[in-house]
DNA sequence: CTGAAAGCGCTAACAC
DNA sequence: GTGTTAGCGCTTTCAG
């Protein structure tokens, strides 16, 4: 029977307590849906006022008592500033955020470029219940960053990788890399190609590397592989990069590593006059909206970025309401025909 | 002195407080910086004890007791589920995520395809300090989720738009659309353009409508300006719309709403045989990554869409700590220079 | 079935 | 300069 303070700021539950004529334990019974502790009169009472009162819980109250913050991380390391303007993190991103939004849960979005920024993050990224996580770099990189940040002893989800068993608390969601890529080079070399050209990026990433095994491992004995390593600086660079390399010694297949490479390989072909298809095949990877901006269509591979965001929202949840982490998860890829391959 | 937990959960300031042997305030005012208060002796005790137990300021304590939760919400109304697809957003979330975590805040993103949508998300919306809202729709549309938002008692940022008078508590960043869309116009009209068509999608945006303004001032008394409205369902429909659009009454400079448009007409334009630039202008709007996936080369405007993010998260910073937003912030957009007009 | 007490971690206000 | 008190809003525990 404090300061009823109605009216002014948000209510709380002594508010609703006040206005009921009980106590406030039972006002939070009643909020939490301990059904069998209150009578039905009761209960429909305080229903009532909390209707009147607009009364919604504090969660930094909640919080503050259950340790909890209803708040996940997704943490994303990536050599961009603009670490968002990669269409798959962007997926991922709207996939979990939305998957958490229904269970109430907010997603906090940490974007670093290398481990040191990352580290400035770490105090506000400690605060919170769970984290996915997003790292490029190769295996040892990944490592360390998974290390520090199972250091803050949250669980956590690794996206497009899979958990190493150093990691307590963790699990993962992944995408079939591999045996996408191994699809488009068997689409490749059943219509003849014999000298395939991968490219990928110059820096790590664990998607690349699946890619480009799934490649190696379709052409084994049947074409030669080459990969071309592209500094990814800007569009434009990778098109003369692929240019120069075509005219050189050019091959009847380039597999690019994602629709970028994919497009860029596409551009340098028009302009140097080769037959798109028949003297060249192209494909790409990940078939995200802004492949069709480019002619002739990639035959491309599409990533389900937005699914491995819910999944891993789904993951996470699962590991904090019921204690514990599922199983990994591999979603498919599926193939997305276009016009510059078979 | 109490339970002295030091080793197992995160150190608190109590641990802290036992491990230097001085009252828990103590710790406090030296966390704080407080050093008016505190010994210079007892200040560097202190600060060595919070290294070795590797202490962390509690969001959670802290924040119930300032009534502060140290994150801050950025709200999309988008009609597509994957609101982040679009990569106008994902500039913005991106910058407003690197300049609020500078500052120790956090960026929660919450995306709805309407209101209804949202109205689910409002209690987990209502807990954060403040909001940046992004809104589709006609002006009526727009103030009412204003309204709706406002409601929540919490600073609000308009992106993409002007605060409106009814709103008490709120400020805006914007970009110059009108004067950007008018400088593209009058550069294809000082090249003879005499029959503009002008492309914006089905649904409502305010920068949409700017442009559209600007384009028409431009060419009030040199040119005719015809509005076409597409339906955005997919890249491929809205081609074969133009398509027919064109091939029935040829307009002599087409202005896309956005780059999509602006793309989707070149290719419209180049399946149809037209001579773009000679026969048939074309710009866009926007200039984000993608844009280059198209040839020739888009001639479009910049949006300063991460500068935007910034400079929103800037202001709600200020308004948080300092007590009021600064004024309204308009960015300039910049002149993309391209291979289809002029 | 209902309520009173205790305390999560922190800081403003006020003693000493 | 330093410590004590009180309490932010909530839920677990335990009496009634």
């Amino acid at each position: 029977m404090k300061k009823n303070q109605q009216g002014q700021g948000r209510a709380t539950l002594r508010d609703v307590a006040d206005a009921a004529g009980v106590s406030i334990m039972t006002v939070s019974n009643v909020v939490n849906g301990k059904t069998a502790r209150v009578s039905d009169e009761i209960r429909l009472l305080v229903k009532e006022k909390i209707k009147d009162l607009k009364y919604v819980p504090h969660l930094r109250g909640r919080g503050l008592r259950l340790a909890k913050d209803f708040a996940i991380g997704l943490v994303m390391l990536h050599p961009e500033r603009r670490f968002l303007n990669d269409p798959f993190n962007t997926e991922v991103a709207a996939g979990m955020s939305n998957k958490l939004a229904q269970n109430g849960y907010g997603l906090l979005i940490f974007g670093a470029q290398n481990s040191k920024d990352l580290e400035n993050k770490l105090p506000r990224i400690s605060q919170l219940d769970a984290l996915a996580v997003y790292i490029f770099g190769d295996t040892a990189q990944r490592d360390a960053v998974y290390t520090k940040l199972a250091a803050l002893g949250l669980p956590m989800l690794l996206i497009g990788d899979e958990a190493n068993d150093s990691l307590a608390d963790a699990s993962f969601v992944r995408q079939t890399n591999e045996e996408g890529a191994f699809q488009l080079a068997e689409l490749g070399l059943s219509n003849g190609a014999r000298k395939i050209l991968f490219m990928r990026p110059d820096h790590f990433w664990p998607a690349m590397a699946q890619r480009e095994l799934g490649a190696r491992k379709a052409a084994a004995g049947r074409a030669d592989v080459e990969t071309m390593i592209c500094t990814e600086i800007n569009f434009q660079a990778v098109v003369s990069q692929v240019k120069t390399r075509l005219s050189a010694n050019p091959p009847d297949f380039v597999m690019g590593g994602n629709d970028l490479f994919g497009i860029a390989a596409t551009q340098a072909a028009l302009q140097l006059g080769f037959s798109i298809k028949k003297d060249l095949m192209i494909t790409g990877f990940n078939g995200f909206a802004f492949r069709e901006y480019s002619m002739p269509l990639l035959t491309s591979m599409r990533s389900p970025a937005y699914e491995i965001g819910e999944a891993a929202a789904a993951a996470l949840l699962k590991r904090i309401t019921k204690g514990s982490f599922p199983g990994g998860k591999v979603l498919n890829v599926e193939f997305l025909p276009g016009d510059t391959c078979a």
